[in-house]
DNA sequence: CTACGTGCAAAAAGTTTGCAATCGC
DNA sequence: GCGATTGCAAACTTTTTGCACGTAG
């Protein structure tokens, strides 16, 4: 069904080398070093397939502009840290505990999000 | 400096009755009701101004549209919840434990952000 | 060879800005 | 009256879509 494209593999590779998540225009930056006319359009269909297929998963921070990130990083549970100094985003291990207490009577949870906001350890 | 007009009357107003977090649609369309010519730009402006002013505060939901809430309900440290049913957010009391184990060495956290998804108490 | 994927340009969707008119203080 | 605020339209930014061509399988 879907096709291994120059286009695909510039796009996978930015994900294998940078190692965190990245935005749209993070991704287009990287691929088209390799794809001199890579059309942004084209990135944003990949994205939507590779997340579809379950390659990338998305990864939202407050304020920021979307990101993903591969989604064999995301199979193992865990959270992002954002630098407000640098910007960059970073996958942290570990899961806070006590969520159960904050659900509300009669609500169910399936998932949650965290990110914790500060400054990296070069920012610091 | 900053003027009581009767749009930014009914955008305040849009908050106190709604009592959870609103969007700049879902805020237009309730101070709307009131007002019956109001742009859309004065709706971003008034946040923005209500924002720096310390009125209201943003609050982020991953893959949804960004909202607002009065700032002296976040000023109760707090959390939010999101139905996938009815797209609703809403506010929770409490906090998780253990963010202290989660943070890599060298780094430091000043904030954190978390959402809860799942199904609430109407749509369970 | 066939149809999925691509590039480009145009269209949507969401947000911001310029400007003349309006209205709070 | 003065200047902050508004409405409208136009500009911007980000993401999506239409279409003819290219190319993987």
């Amino acid at each position: 069904m879907s096709r291994m494209t120059r286009q695909r593999a510039a796009i996978e590779a930015a994900f294998k080398t940078a190692g965190r998540p990245l935005s749209p225009t993070e991704i287009h930056a990287s691929a088209v070093k390799q794809i001199e006319n890579l059309g942004l359009s084209t990135v944003y269909r990949t994205l939507r397939r590779l997340e579809d297929e379950g390659v990338i998963a998305p990864v939202t921070v407050p304020d920021e502009p979307p990101r993903y990130e591969l989604a064999h990083v995301a199979e193992h549970h865990h959270h992002h840290f954002h630098c407000r100094k640098c910007g960059r985003v970073y996958d942290i291990d570990g899961c806070p505990t006590g969520l159960k207490k904050m659900t509300p009577p009669g609500f169910t949870v399936e998932e949650h999000t965290l990110v914790l906001h500060g400054l990296c350890d070069r920012c610091g």
